[in-house]
DNA sequence: AAGACGGGGCA
DNA sequence: TGCCCAGTCTT
């Protein structure tokens, strides 16, 4: 097979197909970068089906990039709250302050300055120059490195950033003449709905004929990708500590560190337990009593003295590359510290809330679950 | 080059 | 229940 024919093959025929079978996504009827920018931030590790109220939700609060701009860090948070990988919205906000500040509010047009924004990696520079401005540039996302790895029979492993540099040079050689946007949307469509991770639609592709992998009988077996580690349990204790008087019918939350894992969200009070990772189900049931003092311990170094009631459930949380096994416990106030903790003492990132009040607070998804089964649990008793 | 960084779907 | 999906930034 010529190399050159069997590229403009699927060029052509790729192109053909989607412009008959493309789906009808909210950010694909329209071509304002803004919102073309927000759907490829949000498409970066996350589904199409899960995306799509996101993104409904997130230009009708924020319709311009002024508005985004202007708005409390806070706000672009809760409109995050459970689509995961929050810097991902902590930089889009940076980066659109970027742009009304150094680019007149108009989203850059070239490789060089779309690229220095914060959060705009290869992909998404690509991806927006192609989409909203019709540039040729390759955005090769997983899709695509799964599509052009088969069609062309490419064996190398796709998590080494030399095979990507391979695919983008690929990627970019196939666009066709004015066609950028919607043959880059092509390849991501044509592996989203057709030549998909698992038994591929081979027999409904428009570009089966000229496949080297189907030809090699080796479309399952592509692409190669090295393994990603198992993520590393944790142990952890968290408390729903109830309030009382004033705080009556309210739970104690607190707001987590300025960087890291979950940066400023909210969720219960918990802490790591410190067991190896040899630690078996047993000893760890056993080893509650254990794990609620060193809860409490902590918890007292913020003057806040807690008592623990009855074990409310156990609950765990997969990261990519961390797994939390948790305990919660439900705890009182422990009565010396009530006369006390009218609001002097207590640490300005904790906070008292009830149901009415949750919406306040950008949660991951693992406490938003907790917090939510626990008030709903309480109103039916 | 390897690790940090969420959450969900499928067999 | 176990396996898979995978962009960008940091170290």
């Amino acid at each position: 097979m010529d190399t050159s024919i069997q590229k403009h093959y699927f060029s052509t025929h790729l192109l053909t197909w989607y412009r008959r079978h493309r789906r009808d996504l909210p950010w694909r009827r329209s071509r304002n970068p803004y919102y073309i920018w927000i759907s490829e931030v949000m498409l970066q590790q996350t589904r199409v089906d899960t995306v799509i109220p996101y993104f409904h939700r997130f230009i009708e609060r924020f319709p311009t990039m002024e508005s985004l701009a202007d708005a409390p860090e806070e706000d672009v948070l809760k409109l995050w709250e459970g689509l995961g990988y929050y810097s991902r919205a902590r930089n889009l906000q940076g980066a659109i302050r970027e742009v009304q500040e150094r680019y007149a509010g108009k989203v850059p047009d070239t490789l060089e300055e779309i690229s220095t924004l914060k959060g705009v990696g290869p992909y998404t520079a690509g991806a927006v120059l192609s989409i909203a401005y019709n540039k040729p540039e390759p955005a090769v996302d997983g899709n695509v490195m799964r599509v052009l790895s088969r069609y062309f029979l490419i064996e190398e492993d796709i998590m080494k950033p030399k095979t990507r540099s391979i695919m983008e040079k690929l990627a970019k050689e196939l666009i066709p003449e004015g066609a950028a946007g919607d043959f880059n949307q092509a390849l991501m469509e044509l592996g989203a709905m057709v030549c998909t991770p698992r038994s591929p639609h081979c027999l409904t592709c428009p570009v089966m004929e000229h496949c080297s992998a189907r030809d090699a009988g080796m479309e399952e077996e592509l692409p190669v990708k090295k393994k990603a580690k198992p993520p590393r349990p944790e142990y952890r204790i968290a408390a729903i500590i109830e309030g009382s008087g004033d705080n009556a019918g309210k739970v104690l939350i607190r707001q987590r560190p300025q960087e890291g894992l979950l940066a400023r969200m909210w969720e219960l009070p918990h802490a790591e337990v410190p067991f190896t990772y040899e630690a078996q189900e047993q000893t760890v049931l056993q080893a509650i009593p254990a794990s609620i003092s060193l809860l409490t311990d902590q918890l007292a170094e913020e003057t806040i003295g807690v008592c623990p009631e009855r074990w409310f459930m156990k609950a765990e949380h997969t990261f990519s590359h961390i797994h939390w096994d948790m305990q919660v416990v439900v705890c009182s106030l422990e009565p010396s510290v009530l006369s006390t903790s009218s609001g002097m003492l207590m640490p300005s990132r904790y906070q008292w809330v009830d149901s009415s009040m949750m919406e306040q607070f950008a949660f991951p998804n693992v406490f938003l679950k907790l917090l939510n089964r626990y008030f709903q649990e309480k109103q039916m008793s």
